[in-house]
DNA sequence: TTGAAAGCGCTAACAT
DNA sequence: ATGTTAGCGCTTTCAA
């Protein structure tokens, strides 16, 4: 048994059932130019009792306008970017444009597939994670003639406007605390992920810091799948159990963070006298735990905030104004963890 | 550097540039019908050196067909959604569709405008939370003409396909256990979402199969945003304040049951003799905790999957096979918090 | 194997 | 305040 799809319905359905033309409806349904109150609630009730819905494929190739902004990120999975993506639908609630969103798991030529996939439906901006693209994804971006905004990170060159924090800046801050509180036996405890361009970058300015005052990093350990709270707990154990008088663990973020957290507490360790933590991101789940972990927020939501008020001002404007860019401040929050200095 | 174009490039551009006619350069770049090799290098690098990106707006007009398939959810910040959505991501891998996200945050207006927003673009099909629609959404995909599946849920009445759990049955195998288990006295921790239907029916089978067994549930403590894990601290202590003699909680998700088992451990409970704990979902994180926590999981993945894949079939097909309704059954894990029935 | 013509359903720009 | 006309950029159909 199969059933044909009905046809759906058009502008001239609606035209025909209200006894006005295709044109006069096709403006009370966008609420677009004079129409007389009598005839848009005769086209209305019409519209409304067929059920039409508008086809805004034909809508936005006669109009070349498209009420979409593709939005790119790495993954859905980590928390931070569902955050940023709030901020990106809070600011553009209102300004009649949607968010639609792509995911590339933190490979190029997905993001590629994905950039190429959603240009193609003429978006009227693009956000997109980081500032490391393939030649072929800067040279579409470059290309499309909308605005483009690099989130996250503002250590490169963005190929047109950019919103989000130095990444380098961050490790260094923190390194910075971290020295300052005494500790000197340093561990680093961060995923195994070379895509992931943020977080070298703060292990660099980390670092860097770090050798500036005659440190260097004890001991390093790194993971790769898994939940990210129990890898937090074998790493820790891990690189304990090789270099014990390590005083001071760094995890490249919060989550892993908290999974040593646990175990530390676990096995009596006294936390931050005998040994301090720090992670990454400021995540909200973080409020529960024991002792709160220092961390470093990475204003998220308001990156998204921002993001997304820059491609809706130049929506409106229709114009193309100066690159710019926003480089936001993340906060050091010394929680529990991290001997005030 | 070179200065962008105003004007997109259209196939004319490429059919000019290669000396080749729209028709053909048309056929090249969708594979589509018997070109000649010559032709098709001459038209592929002409495309790629001008840097053409396809018009899917026009293409999708003229051909009426949408690679779309509209995905509606409640929520991104649950985790339970990522994961549904990766599942139905990995489905169309290869299919040519591609997933198109919408977040509804549990309100059925912002679901209804959502949903209009979405079916304007014509997607070839939709995956939407929940069972429960308003009028206006529910005759809304009705006329749409193209596959519906609703997942999560198969406590109700589908339009066309459904794929999902049952959360009554869910609630009552969660009961059964607990009062197997010997535990009397039972308090529920839950959120305060009167639109959260499958939170609801859980709770109502559980609370059904404990009245049938003669049991009452003794208190209930809801919380209503913040972080869910010091949510689950917090209502932990006040509902063991208010009625110390209870042996058992029963939360509403794993995140507050998470944050109600750390602070039972810091205040020294006897898990699971004294007081034993469940929660529901099967989260990730919970490989982490100290103990693990007595959870359900909702096959969420595997939701996602079989979704996309009636999705793909139909399109694949350009029919409209009959409705079809897929339960799955969740997997109890008594984990650390259950005593062993 | 290739090309020419005729729309897809809507809206911009003009009429009236 | 309302209607008419001419496309938007592509694909379908049919002819060569």
């Amino acid at each position: 048994m199969t059933k044909q799809p009905p046809r759906p319905l058009t502008l001239r359905d609606v035209s025909e059932a209200s006894g006005v033309s295709e044109m006069t409806v096709s403006r009370v349904l966008r609420n677009k130019g004079e129409v007389s109150e009598a005839t848009r609630l005769r086209v209305q009730s019409a519209a409304k009792r067929l059920g039409y819905v508008p086809n805004k494929i034909a809508g936005a190739l006669a109009s070349s306008r498209v009420n979409l902004v593709a939005v790119i990120i790495p993954s859905l999975g980590n928390m931070v970017f569902p955050e940023v993506l709030a901020g990106i639908s809070e600011a553009l609630e209102g300004t009649g444009l949607q968010p639609v969103v792509g995911v590339t798991d933190y490979l190029p030529e997905k993001e590629e597939e994905v950039l190429y996939e959603m240009l193609s439906w003429r978006p009227s901006g693009v956000i997109i994670a980081g500032l490391e693209h393939s030649d072929a994804s800067r040279a579409m971006l470059a290309q499309a003639g909308i605005p483009v905004v690099e989130i996250m990170d503002v250590d490169g060159d963005p190929i047109d406007a950019c919103v989000g924090i130095s990444h380098r800046r961050a490790g260094r801050k923190m390194a910075q605390a971290i020295i300052g509180a005494g500790y000197r036996r340093i561990g680093f405890l961060g995923t195994k992920m070379p895509l992931d361009h943020r977080a070298r970058k703060r292990f660099e300015g980390f670092t860097q810091t770090m050798a500036k005052a005659g440190i260097e990093i004890a001991d390093q350990e790194f993971y790769s799948g898994g939940s990210a709270l129990a890898k937090g707990r074998e790493m820790t154990a891990a690189i304990l159990a090789r270099t014990p008088d390590l005083d001071f663990l760094y995890y490249s973020n919060d989550m892993i963070g908290a999974g040593g957290l646990l175990w530390l507490l676990e096995k009596g360790y006294d936390i931050p006298g005998r040994i301090g933590l720090a992670g990454f991101n400021g995540v909200e789940l973080l409020d529960g735990l024991p002792r709160q972990l220092a961390t470093m927020d990475a204003c998220r939501r308001e990156i998204g905030q921002t993001a997304a008020r820059i491609i809706a001002a130049r929506y409106a404007n229709a114009v193309m104004p100066e690159a710019e860019i926003v480089e936001l401040t993340p906060t050091l929050t010394l929680g529990d963890t991290l001997i005030r200095g």
